[in-house]
DNA sequence: CTGACCAATGTGGTCTGACCAATTTGGTCG
DNA sequence: CGACCAAATTGGTCAGACCACATTGGTCAG
């Protein structure tokens, strides 16, 4: 990793961390320099790198913190890797995001879809419930028809957004192996609607499948968490404060 | 508005405008200084936000432009200031999915909330459909009562896009003043239904309140654009190309 | 003709040092 | 305490330099 991107990484995590209130001036870039040993010019270039983040406002005088909740989506990867493990308020709220998203994206797709394209991503769920798979298919079956899903769907934002949540979320996820759990049979259930659905076009029928699913996930890291926890590692962690 | 803001603009518009291919590579940082007649410094900084904006990827050897699917949400307001007016389906997009979270969020914050907190939000809905509201007064009631149901969700990540959405959205919206039709009536008797659905706490009349705004506000847009264009004001426009 | 190899050239990463416009700070005065 | 002002500080931009790594083009062997 070169030094502008270590500046704003460890920027990054002083101010996730609360170390700058909001409105309050972080150093000057000379001082952080400094602070660095580096060059202010990658300070200046790491700073720059903040303010898309949205975490920072530069101007003549001063960097300040801005509000969390103003910044880019891109700080959802930095949340989850602040402490020694991610927040589980904050993977369950990605989680019902995604969910959320995963549905529209499911329901646009319906109103655009051939019955060629739909029988396609049908084909992508009948694993889901017909086949034996491990967990590490299991997943790889679920991100795959999740994909698919959203390059049907046609709505590039949603695309966007989903596509970015899930680059944070999955690689901080590694540390939960071993304590996700899935109720295979409910799982399976649910993946057997959900492809009736999508034969009958039943727009109805999907949003309730999809929000089943939501609660599975909901209650099965909700456990995981849970479970990591009663194997003795610990329980305090860096709750974000958002302004 | 400073050098490497300009720089990063015009080579943000450059790429979303396809005038470079996905994994082509962007010009030199000594060419571009060149070009923008800067120095190599202000450039270099004006790289450093379209990285973070997740639309090049900077190696040594050069930067090269990466799938718009992988670029940061912030890439939605460039997009909408793209080309003379905005894209009407990306318009479209961005309705669908703010539609989406704020269900969500509603959705949420019915888990979540003690009834005074839920008075408080009826309280909002309620000029909607029992006020004569121009329609400034109309459009701020809604973004109030939005940012207020956001705000009581519990959900972070679900704030920040949505906020991040609308503040791309909104300052875009201004050419369609005067074309905008609300038919009041449906959007009285939606409100109605949302707020009677929130006093009785019932999720699925919640969902159907919302798809039903949703698809009002399609309509609308649509309708919009189409009195935009027959007024005179051109029908091409600059379409995205993802990847 | 194709693929491997290598030297030359080009590109990004970082640095030193300088100057200017805009903001902040601290002192003075009413 | 608030207003005002000069000095100090801060961000914005610049020129020029050097180094590690990537790209390109030429050569040679099969």
């Amino acid at each position: 990793m070169n030094k502008h991107d270590e500046i704003a990484d460890s920027l990054t995590r002083d101010i996730l961390t609360g170390q700058y209130r909001v409105g309050e001036r972080l150093p000057s870039e000379r001082d952080l320099a400094v602070r660095f040993e580096a060059n202010r010019g990658a300070v200046r270039e790491a700073m720059k790198k903040l303010e898309q983040l949205g975490i920072v406002d530069i101007q003549p005088g001063g960097a300040r913190v801005v509000p969390l909740t103003e910044a880019s989506l891109d700080v959802v990867g930095h949340m989850l890797v602040m402490g020694e493990r991610p927040d589980a308020k904050l993977v369950i709220q990605i989680l019902e995001v995604i969910a959320s998203l995963t549905r529209l994206a499911t329901e646009s797709m319906l109103s655009n879809a051939t019955d060629e394209e739909i029988e396609s991503i049908r084909s992508l769920v009948r694993p889901l419930y017909l086949d034996s798979l491990s967990e590490k298919a299991h997943m790889e079956a679920r991100f795959s028809l999740m994909s698919s899903i959203l390059d049907a769907s046609g709505n590039l934002v949603c695309r966007i957004i989903a596509r970015s949540l899930l680059d944070q979320f999955t690689p901080n996820m590694t540390f939960l192996e071993g304590f996700v759990q899935v109720d295979v049979e409910r799982y399976r259930s649910y993946a057997q609607r959900l492809d009736q659905a999508l034969g009958a076009r039943d727009r109805e029928a999907i949003g309730t499948a999809f929000e089943a699913f939501s609660e599975l996930n909901r209650e099965v890291f909700s456990q995981a968490f849970a479970a990591f926890e009663a194997n003795g590692n610990g329980s305090a962690n860096l709750e974000v404060t958002p302004s």
